[in-house]
DNA sequence: TTTTTAGTTCTGCTAATATTGAACTAAAAA
DNA sequence: TTTTTAGTTCAATATTAGCAGAACTAAAAA
């Protein structure tokens, strides 16, 4: 595992972009790692080293990423470890993933709503034009998904 | 200034919600306030009471949700109080923002894809993808967006 | 059977965040 | 002029998150 000076600093600048989304630093890095890595697919300790990360911190930070589906890993064949890489091969999945999140906030929001009382008017309407539109986000955004697929073709 | 339990509870869930979009707890509960309570504009006293805030905790909460363009107050004549507010009014230029953040993530992944070897084609591809997809969002959200203003009237 | 590998789990430390309380300030009111 | 209001700022404290190191485990290899 050969890592340039550059790519340790782009490594840092994915890393900061992910944590300003809400992610910890440790599992930011390893995210990064492997977009940046020239090998796509890394084992345990190779992570650990890159990022001189403790055996516990990469334990946690690879857990965190599996269960969040962000990474996944293969086996080879007479090799007991697991080789880990990066999900952008399923970012699709991410971006409806996305999505259903919308949904959880346009339910919270019309739940606001739902409670508010009627003399607040522009409040309320503008609060349900946020819901509408969330709404609306749902069901068009597969539409748009799909020009873009046949766009590519 | 007066919230029921159903108020309460609702500002927390709310404020959870928040919470995991990476804002700060006591922040998350003065933004959710001002979209749960049924007076829209409250003063900093109301705010700091309802939630149970110290002077400086609410100082700062509210005024890096000022900066953040989350909220905004209106004054009223012969009176030294600011009347803070959610700004969901202008939630629109908040949709925007959100597409704006779209942009620098595009930026970011090309970086990444431009110092890639050449010979993890597929990875590279997937990568290339995303990029693709993202300034494709880019441009068509405005569409969207004109689309769902044309549906509303 | 012992050793090695590929991790996991636990305990405690450190550093960053959040919060409080108290002192302070500037403008307006009395 | 003094007092009140509507906050801000600062220093100290509490809380939490993240991480390291060491001990542990289960499976495979020697």
């Amino acid at each position: 595992m050969e890592l340039t000076e550059a790519h340790k600093i782009l490594i840092e600048k994915l890393g900061v972009m992910h944590e300003k989304s809400g992610m910890a630093p440790a599992p930011s890095r390893v995210m990064s790692l492997l977009l940046v890595s020239p090998i796509t697919e890394l084992t345990f300790d190779e992570i650990r080293e890159a990022l001189s990360l403790s055996k516990s911190a990469a334990s946690s930070a690879i857990n965190s990423l599996l269960s969040a589906n962000k990474i996944d890993y293969i086996t080879k064949p007479g090799d007991r470890k697991r080789y880990f890489r990066s999900n952008v091969i399923y970012w699709e999945d991410q971006v409806k993933q996305n999505y259903k999140g919308l949904d959880l906030v346009a339910d919270m929001l019309e739940e606001v709503l739902n409670q508010r009382p009627g003399n607040t008017v522009d409040f309320n309407n503008s609060l349900s034009e946020v819901v509408h539109f969330l709404r609306y986000l749902i069901t068009e955004m597969p539409k748009v998904y799909a020009k873009w697929e046949e766009s590519r073709r």
